[in-house]
DNA sequence: CCAATTTGCGGGAATGTTCCCATAAATGAA
DNA sequence: TTCATTTATGGGAACATTCCCGCAAATTGG
């Protein structure tokens, strides 16, 4: 049934050539006479020749191919990015193995497998809410295989990472609903093991400082990101004796669930409370109101992620620095504020 | 810097012992004395030993990979779908290679060509808008790489292929809309090169037929899925003499775009207007009004998909025929009908 | 016109693994 | 004891390709 594989010496016994001539014709090399060549690349074309890419790469030990691990596929975020890395890893003429977490610690590890069997180049990594250990991802730094994280990062790596500046967006959301004279701002904040959870908040924080809002600890919820959960974090906070008059959530799926639970007790957006949220999924501009968000240049932040993946694939010697690029975020303001 | 891989070699010369001893211990062969697969077992994780798939695919002309190809990221379709193919793929051991090919034929056609090159087992395949020549598709055919359509199928190609029932689901959807009183009820189609924009039309006609409701040709509008142009039609449709009292979208971001566009006019949704969409991505429930549509079971698709893949792959002979798995779909009434 | 260089091509090792065949020792049966 | 069988291991081909080395013929320069 699977016929045989047209191999280059198939094509060396058709032309009475040896193997290396057709290794060289095919692959461009110039000690090879133009006739030569042209014939090697008919027959090639004739018989539907395809290159071995596992002999090859095999020989040269590069794959051509680079993993991108997620937490999760759910929000736009995550396809956003990788259609970024994508592009310019297919442009850079890599193909890429797509991983997705599930949010869970153990996923991730068998993910990292799934990419050292398939011997990629490079990973580009975001890290779930649950890790906390390293150890599989140092794997790949001890062989030596680039790494690049973006937006969920890990600090204790020293290898080039790709984030928003989550304080500096944070902190100007903030001030946008101190600005629309706010007073009571709570801020459903992300669980402390990330990174960006807790840049958000101290953005949060500063915000109050800034403009002398006294910041009061009963204002703010960690939560692990369970989008069920947020009912009963929201609730609570409406049923405080002095409830707040905005709710600044960590992040868009967070800041429509929260919408939802506001409506639903009969107050009103934004009269009542106002809402902010962090990303500009797709959604938020749809929902009703539309939501005030920080937008984040999701696709620019796979771009560039894959970027600085490749830039360090190709580098020779190991005379660099990690690089942490922080791209600019921009609050779009909408209805909800 | 990078330094040298780990082989059976390198952990044959420590025991001395041949290759063949070490590869049978690591791959469970039985001849091999229990005392030798302890020894090569415990110092291969000691070495941090990983087999190199590319040798053994080499020899054993199977990469243990499947290939996907989407035509978008877009929505929260292909995303979910990924999911639930990538769920049942790893369970039987496959990894996933995810190739978007941005609705266009020429970057499907590219797509096609990293999957041989990556010598994937199978693919999955969803096809562009664009794509109605089929060759690309039918090498993988003619190499006795098994191929399974989903969503988006080639009728000219006999493999197995995983549908919902998009005439049922539309006929339901008009059916319900003509229970709600409705009489001129619009159809803004897809493009016809695609069976299921023709399946759903088919099933529109068949609802007005079954209640008697003239069929009138003004009031279907084929489109190429660019969602800006919704803007154009849905404006020309409410300029009509005698315009709809209900928009029938053949999918979900085209019938938000519409009541985007019919609320912009001053008109309600459902008062003036009523919208229904089709397949239920996670926007619909959260835009206001929340979104009347037709339901599809996203994840199980892909995962019927992939079981189907993976099937095809572990069947010995030929003897098989290719099933059309057809799966069910269910209308979700919300506030928007 | 002869040496020197270039051009074009072939041979063979190497990549890391599996798998078949051979071989030696150990075990068993007569 | 002796031959047959089993057990445990080694050797080498095969997979498809690249790349180094070598060699002959062709071309060039003086």
């Amino acid at each position: 049934m699977k016929r045989h594989q047209v191999t280059i010496i198939d094509i060396a016994k058709e032309l009475n050539l040896s193997k290396s001539t057709v290794s060289r014709a095919l692959t461009g090399h110039k000690s090879v006479k133009p006739d030569t060549r042209q014939a090697v690349l008919e027959l090639a074309e004739k018989l539907d020749y395809q290159r071995n890419m596992l002999a090859i790469s095999l020989i040269t030990k590069k794959t051509n191919t680079i993993g991108i691990i997620v937490p999760e596929f759910h929000s736009s975020y995550f396809p956003k990015a990788i259609i970024g890395a994508q592009e310019v890893a297919s442009k850079a003429g890599y193909s890429t193995v797509i991983c997705q977490s599930d949010e869970t610690y153990e996923t991730e590890v068998a993910n990292t497998r799934v990419m050292l069997a398939n011997q990629v180049d490079g990973i580009l990594v975001s890290i779930t809410k649950e890790t906390r250990n390293f150890d599989h991802l140092k794997i790949f730094q001890r062989k030596g295989i680039p790494i690049v994280f973006f937006n969920r990062v890990c600090d204790e790596m020293d290898v080039p990472k790709v984030i928003v500046d989550d304080y500096d967006g944070s902190f100007r959301a903030v001030c946008h609903l101190i600005g629309r004279g706010r007073k009571r701002i709570a801020h459903l904040a992300g669980p402390s093991s990330l990174k960006i959870s807790e840049k958000r908040l101290n953005g949060y924080k500063a915000a109050l400082r800034k403009h002398n809002v006294p910041f009061d600890e009963e204002l703010v919820i960690s939560y692990d990101l369970n989008i069920d959960k947020v009912k009963i974090y929201v609730n609570h906070l409406l049923n405080l004796e002095n409830p707040p008059d905005a709710i600044f959530a960590v992040n868009d799926p967070t800041a429509i669930e929260t919408i939802q639970v506001i409506k639903k007790r009969g107050l009103k957006v934004p009269e009542d409370i106002a809402v902010v949220g962090f990303s500009n999924d797709f959604v938020s501009g749809l929902i009703d109101p539309a939501l005030t968000t920080v937008a984040q240049p999701v696709k620019e932040i796979g771009q560039a992620a894959a970027q600085l993946l490749i830039d360090q694939i190709n580098r020779e010697v190991a005379d660099w620095k990690a690089i942490i690029k922080v791209l600019k975020t921009e609050l779009v303001v909408r209805k909800s504020s």
